[in-house]
DNA sequence: GGAACTCGCCAC
DNA sequence: AAACGTGGCGAGTTCC
């Protein structure tokens, strides 16, 4: 296999990949039509319940003096009405056409009692409407067959639908345990979850080939943790101090990820200041949110010299500058030369073969090849997983796909096997028809018992 | 009465 | 200079 792959590469992997995610349709996923049923039923009663406390509120009484039979709780339109005419409260933030926004950020921010049941019922509603009678809308004789698109998106990643099986609550642990119960194996089988690990990030390595992050990705150092301590001025950091976890996990999701996306600095400060309850203005102490050794955040940004958002902002303008220009300088390189060979081509040609062309913005020319190509690993894993499935006519069965992640319907006696094989795959074959991966990829495969729904914590 | 739109929200 | 990437889908609403 030549080093650059062509579109004629990409094109055979989209044709052997149509193939196996087709013979995964087929095969479709288990349905608990049964538990669907009840859980249904179940939801609808609190549904109910908590409409009727709603019925109880002011705010309630006054929207129906409004609307009259007109009146819907799940109209957002009536609801912006009511909040930002009737009340003449401020919108804290709007929509793309200019509207007082409703969601869940927006009402919360109002502080009015009656949000939370508003809240309470939607959060119920998408459960039911969106996961259960969806699946009992689209399953045959037990069974989802979710579809897989390979051509409808941009990057080249796949897409789901009938019914999408990609946006499955996972984060919320209720609505994950509602909707993920549903989902079982077949009689004697066990689900199986493969699941690459900071898939995208190692794939940004193979594109920028940044020497600091390298160090991160092969094991030396914490890049989150690292962070942390720059964004919240600590000295040290490790796994001793009780804020660690709470504190890594604030620099992952509020500055790293967010600024691999493209984002920047003062939205990162925005962030991490609604994560830590902090006000817009000046900081009294005993402000925000309390750490687990009992001292408030604003106590310790205050004792560095960060009495407001304002410096705090400016704070992270430097913590911005330094992860660019210092930390990460290859990597910011790569963006900067990546950027101008597209706005010179007019196109942009991924590793693995696949071309975008078309306007692109700044972060949409460097975010493509990245999901894309990361995306390109799982499916040729997929291709051949299922290649040897194929060939050792096993009982197991590749149900589903998840962008960086594999689902299958497995047979107990058959995982030893398909582990080893998963790990020959990643470990093997794949850097060697790809030679530009350059960091070692890694697998972790989570089994979900014998008769287990995807509900059951592993 | 259906197509197309807006908004909100779920996933990676 | 610009400022978070990719989707699908339900409910409400508007347009034709």
């Amino acid at each position: 296999m030549k080093i650059k792959a062509t579109q004629a590469d990409a094109y055979r992997l989209v044709h052997d990949g149509v193939l196996a995610l087709a013979r995964a349709e087929r095969a479709g996923i288990r349905l608990d039509t049964g538990y669907c049923d009840r859980k249904i039923r179940h939801l609808s009663r609190r549904i109910n319940h908590q409409h009727k406390q709603l019925q109880e509120t002011k705010l309630y009484k006054q929207w129906e003096r409004i609307f009259r039979d007109k009146t819907n709780i799940h109209s957002n339109n009536q609801l912006a009405h009511m909040l930002y005419k009737v009340l003449k409260l401020e919108p804290t933030k709007t929509t793309d056409t200019g509207q007082g926004s409703t969601d869940e950020d927006a009402l919360r921010r109002l502080g009015l009692p009656e949000v939370d049941i508003l809240l309470a019922i939607r959060k119920l509603c998408k459960i039911k409407s969106t996961y259960l009678t969806a699946f009992l809308r689209e399953h045959t004789a037990g069974y989802l067959h979710p579809v897989y698109h390979l051509h409808t998106v941009k990057t080249y990643r796949s897409s789901s639908a009938e019914p999408n099986f990609q946006n499955i609550p996972k984060r919320d642990r209720d609505a994950m345990q509602i909707c993920r119960r549903a989902i079982i194996p077949r009689a004697g089988n066990t689900l199986v979850e493969a699941d690459f690990s900071a898939l995208e990030v190692n794939i940004s390595q193979c594109y920028h080939h940044d020497p600091k992050m390298l160090e991160y990705l092969t094991g030396a150092g914490d890049m989150h943790a690292d962070m942390a301590k720059q964004i919240f001025i600590l000295d040290e950091l490790d796994k001793t101090i009780p804020a660690y976890n709470t504190l890594r996990q604030a620099a992952k999701n509020g500055f790293v990820f967010p600024q691999f996306y493209g984002d920047y600095y003062l939205n990162n400060a925005h962030s991490l200041c609604d994560w830590a309850k902090l006000p817009a203005g000046t900081w009294k102490a005993g402000a925000g949110i309390e750490m687990p050794d009992g001292k408030h955040i604003s106590d310790h940004l205050r004792n560095q010299g960060i009495k407001s958002f304002d410096r705090f902002a400016e704070h992270m303008n430097t913590v911005e500058n330094d992860f660019w220009n210092n930390r990460f300088a290859v990597y910011n390189n790569w963006r900067r030369s990546w950027v101008e060979q597209y706005r010179r081509r007019g196109y942009l040609r991924m590793h693995t073969g696949f071309v975008c062309s078309g306007i692109m913005r700044r972060n949409e020319i460097i975010n493509y090849p990245i999901q894309g190509s990361a995306f390109h690993c799982l499916l040729l894993t997929f291709i051949e997983l299922d290649n040897y499935i194929q060939r050792k006519n096993l009982r197991s069965k590749l149900i589903g796909q998840i962008h960086d992640s594999i689902l299958l319907d497995a047979d107990p006696d058959e995982l030893p096997g398909i582990k080893q094989r998963l790990r020959t795959i990643v470990t093997k074959t794949l850097p060697k028809r790809w030679p530009w991966i350059v960091v070692p990829l890694e697998i972790d495969v989570d089994v979900y018992g014998v008769d287990q729904s995807w509900a059951t914590p592993t």
